[in-house]
DNA sequence: TCTGGGGTCCTAGGACCC
DNA sequence: TCTGGGGTCCTAGGACCC
């Protein structure tokens, strides 16, 4: 569906920015149509042919077009989904901002809201009003784009590829585990997806990354740079496992557990000088990808009582 | 307000190098 | 052998986003 979205937002201008599954912004700027009618009609298009409900901002940048989809959705009725098309008109950026509170800014999180509360600032014309000196005293270089924003001013363009920088899974359990060969099956699974949307995405990653929650929520990472990046299931499974062991007792119980890998660039194979396990291996993954492609992932699946070479 | 499953960016300290 | 300055890379955690 998200993609069938994307689709028709690609109708109006080829300059879509995609920001998550459901968000994207669009430059309009040279469409000569007025900005309420193409919201309209692809506003009825994605409700029509696709059967969602969607709210649209526009205004004269990213910054203040977020702000007006969610000040539009939140306008909706309780009973319906909201589908607003919001517009910020030149020249009433300042008035449209000022009474908003300021956690509705880009980058503006529960901590620096509290932050923000304890100066006294609930809104951003409150923060707008103050002077950039005082907000680089509190926050640094962040405190520069603080002020910006507040007073709506947003130069960013909008960019219509990103470069992916980890690629990563994780799955809290039901029940917190503490079996020690029940979360090494689940690391194998996690390291096989990830190691799948790799090849899919067709780069390797450098360094692998564990994450784990305790069950009292505490939680924490770990990683480690290979000296080789990586696309292979074995590889990253082999690594996230020597990293778990470090940092858990066996018997502990864990509540969430991940994997990911980052350092991310094309997948470089270097010739090994002794031999080529890993090659085999590399080549086993392959055929594994192609079966599994064809037939669903349960058509073959590695051995039990393999070790991270060959089987 | 919290949860879950993805992500990005920033900071800080340490190792290491010239 | 020690000191200082500057830089890079790695690791860990945290804030923030959807």
């Amino acid at each position: 569906m998200s993609e069938k979205v994307m689709e028709r937002l690609c109708d109006l201008s080829p300059l879509v920015e995609q920001i998550s599954i459901d968000e994207a912004f669009v430059d309009i700027s040279d469409l000569r149509e007025d900005a309420m009618t193409v919201a309209r009609r692809v506003q009825g298009r994605i409700n029509d042919e696709l059967g969602l409900p969607c709210s649209i901002g526009i205004a004269k940048n990213k910054l203040l077009a977020k702000i007006a989809t969610e000040v539009g959705k939140k306008s909706a009725r309780k009973s319906e989904p909201p589908n607003a098309v919001t517009i910020v008109p030149p020249g009433s950026e300042a008035s449209f901002l000022n009474p908003l509170p300021v956690d509705m800014l880009w980058g503006v999180g529960p901590k620096t809201a509290a932050k923000l509360v304890q100066y006294g600032i609930k809104t951003i014309g409150e923060l707008a009003r103050r002077p950039p000196a005082d907000l680089m005293r509190w926050f640094g270089e962040n405190g520069l784009d603080l002020s910006r924003h507040a007073r709506g001013l947003d130069d960013s363009l909008v960019v219509t590829e990103h470069e992916v920088k980890s690629i990563s899974q994780e799955t809290t359990f039901i029940q917190d585990i503490s079996d020690d060969k029940a979360l090494a099956a689940t690391l194998r699974e996690l390291s096989s997806q990830v190691g799948r949307r790799l090849r899919q995405a067709g780069i390797a990653g450098t360094t692998v990354r564990i994450k784990l929650r305790w069950p009292d929520f505490t939680t924490l990472t770990r990683q480690v740079t290979l000296a080789q990046s990586t696309d292979q299931d074995e590889e990253v499974y082999a690594t996230a496992l020597s990293l778990l062991n470090k940092v858990r007792a066996r018997g502990k119980a864990v509540r969430l557990i991940g994997v990911g890998v980052s350092g991310l660039g094309p997948p470089l194979r270097q010739l090994e000088l002794w031999g080529s396990e890993t090659e085999k291996s590399r080549k086993l993954q392959a055929v594994l990808d192609k079966l599994q492609a064809k037939f669903g992932k349960k058509v073959i699946r590695r051995g039990k009582n393999n070790n991270h070479k060959g089987e």
